[in-house]
This record gives C-alpha cells, structure tokens and sequence, in this order.
DNA sequence: GGATTTGTGTAGATCGGTCTACGTTTTTCT
DNA sequence: AGAAAAACGTAGACCGATCTACACAAATCC
C-alpha cells in the first residue's frame, strides 16, 4: 500500500519560512504585528507546503469556524432551504456548516447538539427545535443560538420566523374572499407545544382572523401533528365527517400535513378543490408539481437562513441583546383552492 | 450576565476520583488496565461532575468519533434517507453523523471534504459525489471513505450502489410486458459521467434491456442532467416532438427528472399514463402522492445506508480490502404506466 | 540626545484529551 | 519458593493550533 504524504503543520511552514509557529499563527489570523515582508514569506511557503490550517486544532483554544445547523427532519424540504441560505452567508465569511439531524424527539436532540457543542462548534442554528423555551434559554447561554421558526421574546437566543398571524390571516382572508365561511385547520397538538412555536402562533393567527370575519362559530382545530402521516390520519377523519358537519376549506398547517390530507381526501373520494379547498404553509417544492398544485404561503426559506446566519456570526462576533425577526410571508393561489360549490 | 458554569475535564475527574488522567481516558475508552474497582470509582465522579469528554480534544490524537456525510443536494429526499441509515447505525456505536451539504460542483464538493478532514473525521460517507475515480482513490488513501451510488471496482473505497443494470432492466421489461416498444429513455448527460456513476450504469442498463427485446431501432437517451429543471426541459422537448416520433414510454432515469418531466408534459396536455407512461427511480416521497402515483424502482435507502456505515465503520477498525455492496432494486407498479393507447 | 512609544518577532504555556514507556503489585507456573 | 507473566497505575510527551508576556529594534517626542 502506497504511503500517504504527511500533512504540513504549522512548525512546517514556520520551518520553512525561517520563522516562529507564533509568526505565522498571527498571519493565519490576521492578527496585528506581522510585517508585510514576514507576511508574503510565510503566505508563500503556505502555498507552496499546500498548508491547510487543522481546524480542529484551532478550535482548542480559538475558533472552530464551524456552525452547527441542527433539523428535526431532514425530509421536510422547507428546512433543508433554509439549511442552504445559512451556509451560502456562513461561506462567505470562511465558516463552514454542518448539519445534525434528530428526528426521534427531545432525548436525541439534545444528544445531538451536546455532541456539536463538544465538537466546539462556534455557534448553533436550530431550526423547529422541540423543548421548553427555558432549556433553549439555559442552551443560549452555553452557546451562540438562533432558533429559525420560532417567535421571541427571548433572552439569550435570536429567532427568526415567518410572521404566522399574518400567514394564517393571508388563508384565511383568501378562502373568505372565495366565499368559504366553515374553515377548518389542521391543528399541530403535540403534547410539548410553547408559546411561540409556528404551531401555536399560526393556530392563533386563524383563530384571530376568523373572529375578525365573525366565523368564531366555524373555528374548528383538527388534532393531530404536522407530518404526513398525521396528515393522512386527519384527512381520514375529515372524511369520515358526516357531510352536515365537514368543512369547505381547510387551513392546513404545514404543506406536509396539508399534502397528507390531501392524499387521504382523495383517496376518499373527495376532490379537491370541488369538495374542498386546501392551501398548505410553506411552500415546499412538491406542492408546485401541476397535477397537485397546492395553493400554499411562501416564506422564502433562503431568505430566513441567511437572516439567521448573520445574526448568529454577529453574536459570535460578541453581540449579546437578542434580535427577533420576523419574515413577512406570501399568499401563492394554485388549484387547490376555489369557490365552495354546495 | 449569568457566568456560564464551567465544564468538567478529565483533570477535574482525576483529581476528584483521586487518580490519574491517564486511568480516566482509560476508563473513556475501555482500554486495557483498569481494575473494576478504578472503573466505578471514575465512573461515579464522571456521573457526580457531569462529565462530557470534549469530542474535539480526542481528536487531537485518537479518534473524534465523527463521521462525515457528503451531499450534493439536501432537497433530493432519496438523499436524506440514505443519510437517516448511516446515522442508526453510527449512532449504535457512538459515533456522530454530520452533514455536508454542497451543490455547486466539483469546487465546492472538494472544499468541504476539506473542512471535513480538517475537522479529523474519522471517516466519509459520499453520496453521489461529482468528479472522476482517480480523485476518489486519492481520497480513500487519505482517509476512510466509502462511495454511495457508485460502483466499484475501485481499490482505496468501498461503494454501494443499487444493482442499475437489474433496475434499468427491471423498467423496461415491465413497460414490454405492458406492450410497449417504444421506450426512450432520460439520460443523464452530464459532461463528467464516469464509469461507475449510475447514470452510465442506469443507461448502459436500458440499452442491454432493450437488445435484449430486441427493441435496439427505438433506443433513444432523451439529453439533460437529473433534476428538477432538467425534467422539465427534457419533458418540453418531448412534447415538442411530432406525434409519430414520441416514445409511448419513457425511463425517467431518476425521480426528480421523471417528476420534472411528467410537469412538461402534463402542462402540454399529453395525459399520463393514457398518452404515454413513465417509470421512474429512487421512490422519493412525492413519487406516491396519490394524483401523481408515480411508478418507480425502489432502493431501499435506509438499508442502503446502513451497508455504507457498516462498511465505513469497518474500514475505521482496520479493514484496507475494499468492498463493493449491490443492492437489488424493486419494482413498484402505480399510475403512471398503463398498456399503451395508440 | 535620552526617554518614550510603536512596531515586529519569539518563547513557551495552554487547550483537553491520548498514548507510550515504565514501575509496582499480584497472579501463575514449574 | 523463586521466576516469569499478567494486571494495574502513573508520569509525561504529544497532537497542532492560539495567545500572553516579553525582548528588541525603530520611530517619535520634548
């Protein structure tokens, strides 16, 4: 078996270039006190040993230069664009991303993100984490912390979220515009659910603007949570409603769960949008495709990651007030959604 | 500010269990020479301290107990899945899966098997990845790496892959045993195929299937890469085409791309399955959406992903032999491929 | 022109583990 | 019982960076 060639150290380049390990640290860094004659020689001998610095090494005292993006479920689209916008901004400034994923509950998520915070990751990104919001505040002060999809206030973490009143207003104005008055929505009731995860704000968002429209009578959460098997058992029960007593539209949560009930409607026989208008939330790529065409709310998934991104780099850098953002989300009409028809 | 509590180290458990540090990472790493009296003494002030041995430190020289999984693109969620196999198994044996994510190419995919070995993971998992076998093999000799997606031979890393001959073969003998015979095919046409990828293997697969029926006039690689927007095109361009020299049958090659193209032509009015079929590969998700039911060859991606961890693990312990794991595709009949009409 | 400040470079401790080499005690063998 | 082997612990070098403290030289000040 072939030998492989030995890495360059730092004592290698040092060597090399006839100086101290300390000399080309500082030039590594960008520190102060380096010549401009010291800093060309010792930038050429790096170049020329094919000198990469072991971050690993680094993160021993410095920086690790490395954010962790922890994701409840990698197979949900709409995290994985978010997961891109937060490494194109994290690139930019020589920090790398990687991710963590954990969808068995609490217990592995917070095995995962102790495994990244041994690893030294220099900050954290989570994104729909589970938990109390104390345990995320415990968290954030141990670490650098931006919580994506879920609302402040919040002490020592920053969060981004899509405005969920304002989504949950966006349906629910759209399908009372096309007449609908018995509005359903796909309630996430998992048991652990915080004030200020999507789930409860988006619930409240339609319960506002439902009494906004004097609907209060038609408010009607349908149970369960928002992944596509709970998606299915909901349509299920949806269909299995006396007609008397089904709704015309639904406002259904997230696109998974939406696309869930979707599928269990339709297989009930129940076609959408004659029977029953769906718009979903998020916007993930599948419910673009035509024979579906999901009428949905887009929260420009991109965007948020590279908002959290910088928030998290800047409270590296040493912030320490909490921002909260917050995304202003948008209606996209396809097929799913139209007039009631009885 | 609330000062952070400061973390135990395998000093603080020496000195607190009254031993050396060198009997503590004993005991971490189940090394040889420990009374078990030593043992539970260390153990009980690990449990009493609150004792994480910090990941990064261990790499300095041993391991860092962190494997690497490389991903050209998170949203692909055939991808994701393969990722969750690795991890179950990974996670057995207490090592941390972490994620990499790269879509722009060759450049980026080098950089961040960069960042990963300069993390000092102990080993890599590629999915998918771009560029030639040569650059492969240099990389397996630098570290432990097993290729998924792409076949072997190969000598520095193991692989596994779906068997895509048998898939392809799979495809077409049920679109003949549907009455087809004109069966064009999306092929991958990327500029850097290499022998190996399964795109070629896919390909080279549905020629043989095709000579096989002795359909060798009607061979046709419909051009593009696999993607989304590449489905979409190579859909535009078949509904482009005249009449009499559409194909009645199409291999989607992959998911993604058959999806994409079943978009282009269900946009053109070219009804599915009733105008043409199409099968595609992989199973994603969306592929059983009901309205869709796209009919497809299934992988079994989380044990797909298990093989590659056990190997990788494997090759961690000591292995240098390289293997090469095939795995046997099946075929899942849905909608979207019926007895041709014309 | 001597004192002070600024700029440039180095030595060496440090981070938190692992691992080799070796000393001491206990067990096994003949 | 004496020798050899096995079991158990420890000291201290080491991994590859960062970072503080300090030495020395050059520039600036009064």
């Amino acid at each position: 078996m072939t030998e492989q060639l030995k890495r360059a150290t730092i004592s290698d380049v040092a060597e090399h270039a006839g100086v101290s390990r300390a000399a080309v640290s500082k030039v590594l860094r960008n520190a102060y006190g380096v010549s401009p004659a010291m800093r060309t020689k010792v930038e050429e001998s790096m170049a020329l040993l094919n000198y990469r610095p072991l971050a690993l090494a680094r993160g021993m005292r410095g920086n690790s230069y490395t954010l962790g993006v922890f994701l409840v479920d990698l197979s949900n689209t709409f995290f994985s664009v978010l997961a891109e916008g937060i490494r194109d901004v994290a690139e930019e400034l020589g920090y790398q991303v990687l991710i963590g994923q954990a969808r068995q509950g609490l217990d592995a998520q917070q095995k995962l993100i102790e495994a990244m915070i041994d690893r030294r990751m220099d900050g954290l990104v989570l994104i729909a984490p589970f938990g109390p919001n104390d345990e995320l505040e415990k968290l954030g002060r141990t670490i650098p912390v931006v919580v994506l999809g879920r609302h402040g206030p919040a002490k020592y973490f920053d969060t981004v979220a899509s405005d969920d009143i304002a989504g949950s207003a966006l349906i629910v104005d759209h399908l009372v515009s096309l007449g609908h008055e018995r509005i359903s929505m796909l309630a996430n009731t998992q048991p652990d659910s915080e004030p200020g995860m999507p789930q409860t704000v988006r619930r409240h968002g339609y319960d506002l603007a439902m009494e906004k429209h004097g609907l209060s009578q038609w408010i009607d959460h349908v149970p369960g949570r928002w992944g596509t098997e709970s998606g299915l058992e909901a349509g299920r029960s949806l269909a299995a409603r006396p007609l008397a007593q089904r709704p015309s539209a639904l406002h259904g949560g997230a696109d998974v769960a939406a696309l869930g009930a979707y599928t269990a409607l339709f297989e009930a026989g129940i076609h959408i949008p004659d029977d029953m208008s769906i718009v979903g939330y998020d916007n993930i790529p599948a419910t673009g495709l035509p024979p579906i065409g999901l009428s949905t709310v887009d929260q420009s998934g991109v965007q948020m990651g590279r908002q959290a991104a910088e928030l998290l780099l800047s409270r590296i850098e040493g912030r320490t007030e909490s921002e909260h953002v917050l995304v202003s989300p948008r209606l996209i009409v396809r097929k799913t959604s139209a007039p009631p028809r009885r």
